[in-house]
DNA sequence: TATTGAATAT
DNA sequence: CATATTCAAT
């Protein structure tokens, strides 16, 4: 291995939440949509969306609540489809509602920033990055428009380091105008820079389960986490089995800013530090 | 079909 | 402005 990999592995680890932190992150078995939908406080039996289906049945009866929030209003009354209360359900709530914005706190964009470098810009599209980020309630849309927006920045960066010699361009030599301060808050890996530099491309492309046997002289006790925590998986057995920190509980708050509006926001993991 | 990504909408 | 949603292309 070169140095940089292994000072990259070392950053990654020690971020890695300890396995108290890791601990409550059985708790959302349900979907926040779903949450959300049926204004769960307590839920029971989960009512399997999709792909969660899965997963949910080996579920453990763990459950904390998803909404730590004592929010005493319940402003929601749910316009489900008609009928469908046959038991069997043909309903799917989750999928009607729409769900509150996604809030991308530096924590979760981190992750973002990660996944992506660990996949590389090749295989960085929406579907994977969001397996690999494994965060709970984490839709591959939320990811997409991320990634939009993020290429965005790449390229404007790039833009500024080689200039071909536009006049007419202000914001390029401003760097961050206040726009780019979530993405400043991860450094953005040298790669993502150089598109024209194929070689370079993801450095440590997945930890295979074995190099945690392998690399004994390091303590590594959250490495075998995923074997811990197999729901909340989603459903892709060739794919990676890296390191990734198990996903994090969605924790729905109130956006206060518009009172009014009553609008709802998803705040993904709320721990804020980096 | 499902997914991507740019455009467009909120 | 940040995120969501739409939609043509793959």
């Amino acid at each position: 291995m070169r140095e940089e990999d292994s000072s990259w592995f070392s950053k990654w680890e020690e971020e890695l939440p300890s396995p108290e932190e890791l601990m409550p992150l059985s708790q959302s078995l349900i979907t926040p949509d779903l949450a959300l939908a049926f204004n769960i406080p307590n839920p029971h039996h989960t009512p399997p969306p999709p792909q969660a289906a899965a997963a949910a049945a080996a579920l453990p009866p763990q459950s904390t609540a998803i909404s730590s929030q004592p929010n005493s209003s319940a402003e929601f009354d749910s316009p489900e489809m008609s009928g469908a209360a046959g038991g069997g359900g043909g309903d799917e709530p989750a999928r009607t509602l729409k769900r509150p914005r996604l809030v991308w706190t530096p924590q979760l964009h981190k992750r973002f920033v990660d996944a992506v470098a660990h996949l590389g810009i090749k295989n960085a599209v929406p579907k994977t990055i969001m397996q690999l980020m494994s965060v709970d309630g984490l839709t591959r849309e939320n990811v997409a428009s991320h990634l939009q927006k993020y290429r965005l920045y790449l390229k404007r960066m790039q833009g500024i380091s080689s200039n071909g010699g536009g006049a007419s361009n202000s914001p390029a030599s401003g760097m961050d105008a206040a726009t780019d301060h979530l993405f400043a808050s991860s450094p953005v890996p040298a790669h993502f820079l150089h598109p024209g530099r194929p070689n370079s491309d993801h450095y440590l492309p997945f930890v295979p389960v074995a190099a945690a046997a392998a690399m004994q002289h390091h303590h590594h006790h959250q490495m075998a986490v995923f074997e811990q925590h197999p729901f909340l998986r989603q459903t892709q057995p060739p794919l990676q089995r890296m390191v990734v920190p198990p996903a994090y509980a969605a924790t729905e708050d109130l956006e206060s800013a518009t009172p009014a509006n009553g609008k709802k926001v998803l705040t993904l993991f709320p721990t804020g530090d980096d």
